[in-house]
RNA sequence: GGGCGCGUAGCUCAGCCGGUAGAGCAAUGCCCUUUUAAGGCAUGGGUCGCAGGUUCGAAUCCUGCCGCGCUCACCA
């Protein structure tokens, strides 16, 4: 390694290079970040370099993290307002703007340059030429960096090329990238590096950017729809002492002052169902749900759901206010109520309804034998033959066990035959009482409920039903479930919830609710093929250092 | 958890019939006052994910592990 030997050679006035001399001695004085993380996407050369640059912006008279900047305008409103105006047009009278962004290119050409300067998720050029800004000015533009955060004063122009460009007058520094950003043709591309290091990534992609804005044009269309339908929002707990409102397995974390272990809630069903019991007739909320399961393309341990519940009222007129609710968000935040998903064009305001048992029929593969009709649906004896009759023709085949409830295996036999097929939009209803046990049941099957899912795009996203408000029934099904789980069904509930069974003696009004999944609805209207892809930060195992990184920082 | 694939410079990628590493961008120095993947000249930068093994010799072959992706299972 060349050492002090080289540090004579360097032009005294430019004391922002660094030597390796000077390098050598700044890696006595690390930097946390490369005590704490692994070298995954850290580069300590430029960030020493950069740590220097910083100090002669410094002495230059600029703040190294000033508080604020007052701007003019936002780069987006500039490009849209400005964008067909001439040259001409620019110049008289002249259009003067203070604008602030990161830069993303720099072009440097002796006693001037051009820059990028990207804000709002938009770029405009800048120009900056020493006789305009000055001497101060111009050695600070030199000392900039792509990534770096800077204000500029000046006016709009039109280069000899065309470009709309930002005539800089005065440059202001506002903050330092100490740490190089990713190339700029190709942006971040690993799928790793873009989940763990999301910041970077939407600075680095504009179509990523796009995809949480969209998002974000989801929920406040929801809040928009149920606002406008009567419905107060709500927030009920995270944190419960029973997990309770669906069948998965939860988180478990604790309360030390009351010593008490809660569960990350799973489902805020049972809280909201409470709310209708005390008057609140329209209730929404949207929030996040914690299941300590599966990871995978439409898994993740926390995703966003709303729930909403509706006195006074059933499944059916859910399903209809499913349609109209869906068709709105899907134009709200597409523009249109068709989009494309998977090579598929779906329509959000063209709705099928199916029955689980005709949705069986409908989709049951030729070579299996005759559709099933409806009484093929009525005992666990009858079920059993499907099975094995669609078994028999199909594989993979679909696990059976013949001791499960008549209306467990129905339910996996609509997996296996038909969901899959389920790409235009679909309201599938009935579903047996054996998987439901806080669905009201219907009047002429007690085998049956009356409740929904919705499928898109093969996506399940939805479920909805008419709740079930006897207090009674609602115990015993509730003991039914602990029966199961007591027998090993890791699906069923765990625990009974008396209060909840109190708070429906008190009386529930005939009401009917529903969950739709924020993220697998965000995932149609952006054409995000993993759900990852619509969290900002998906759950992946820490960065973590090997021994030998270990070993090393202990010395 | 099973199967398949990937992991090389800050980023994007070559190299992988074993002979101790390359390109572009980014970075550093010099030139350049309307460029836009600016350009020209020069320079620095790598525990080839980690740990073993085979070999005279491993980025390359083998085994185990770690991380990520896809997929199946799981998961209303």
């Amino acid at each position: 390694m060349a050492a002090a030997g080289d540090a004579p050679r360097q032009p005294a006035t430019q004391t922002w290079q660094i030597t390796n001399y000077q390098l050598q001695i700044a890696r006595y004085n690390r930097c946390f970040l490369f005590k704490a993380l692994t070298p995954m996407a850290l580069d300590e050369n430029i960030y020493q370099l950069r740590r220097q640059k910083l100090a002669q912006i410094e002495a230059l008279g600029q703040r190294a993290y000033p508080h604020k900047y007052q701007t003019t305008h936002e780069i987006p409103q500039i490009l849209a307002d400005y964008k067909d105006r001439t040259a001409e047009q620019l110049g008289d009278p002249k259009v003067e703007v203070r604008i602030a962004g990161r830069i993303m290119a720099i072009r440097l050409m002796g006693k001037a340059g051009f820059a990028h300067l990207q804000q709002g998720g938009q770029r405009l050029q800048i120009y900056v030429k020493k006789d305009d800004v000055g001497e101060p000015g111009f050695q600070l533009w030199k000392l900039l960096d792509i990534g770096d955060h800077i204000g500029v004063r000046g006016y709009l122009f039109r280069t000899r090329t065309g470009a709309l460009t930002v005539h800089v007058q005065e440059l202001t520094f506002l903050s330092k990238d100490l740490l190089p950003l990713p190339e700029k043709w190709h942006g971040l591309t690993d799928v790793e590096l873009r989940y763990r290091q999301r910041y970077v990534d939407l600075v680095m992609n504009a179509e990523v950017r796009d995809v949480f804005v969209r998002r974000s044009k989801v929920v406040q269309s929801i809040r928009r729809f149920f606002d406008a339908h009567g419905y107060i929002e709500v927030e009920t707990p995270m944190m419960q002492p029973i997990a309770g409102g669906a069948a998965a397995r939860p988180f478990i974390t604790h309360h030390n002052t009351l010593d008490l272990d809660l569960y990350l809630r799973i489902a805020p069903e049972l809280y909201l169902k409470r709310l209708v019991v005390g008057g609140l007739d329209r209730v929404y909320e949207i929030n996040r749900n914690f299941r300590n399961e599966g990871i995978s393309t439409q898994h993740n341990p926390e995703f966003t759901m709303l729930e909403f519940y509706q006195a006074y009222s059933d499944y059916r007129d859910l399903m209809d206010l499913t349609e109209e609710l869906l068709a709105q968000v899907a134009h709200e935040v597409t523009g249109s109520t068709v989009v494309r998903y998977g090579g598929h064009e779906i329509d959000f305001a063209n709705w099928q309804r199916l029955s689980m048992r005709e949705a069986i029929q409908k989709y049951w593969p030729e070579n299996a034998g005759p559709k099933p009709q409806m009484r093929d649906f009525a005992s666990a004896e009858c079920v059993g033959a499907l099975v094995r009759r669609f078994n028999a023709a199909h594989h993979p085949h679909m696990p059976y066990d013949p001791t499960d409830p008549a209306g467990k295996t129905i339910a996996a036999l609509f997996e296996a035959v038909a969901e899959e097929h389920l790409i235009q939009p679909t309201i599938l209803y009935d579903f047996p009482a054996a998987i439901s046990p806080l669905s009201k049941k219907k009047q002429d099957e007690p085998e049956w409920v009356e409740r929904f899912e919705i499928f898109i795009g093969g996506l399940e996203c939805g479920n909805a039903f008419s709740e079930l408000n006897d207090p009674e029934e609602q115990l015993r099904r509730f003991e039914d479930q602990v029966r199961q789980r007591q027998r090993g069904d890791e699906e069923a509930m765990a625990e009974v919830d008396y209060d909840y069974v109190r708070a429906l003696s008190y009386g529930m009004p005939p009401t009917a609710g529903e969950g739709i999944g924020i993220d697998r609805l965000t995932m149609l209207l952006t054409g995000s093929p993993s759900i990852r892809d619509v969290i900002l930060f998906p759950l992946l195992r820490p960065e973590r250092k090997t021994a030998a990184e270990e070993d090393t920082e202990a010395e």
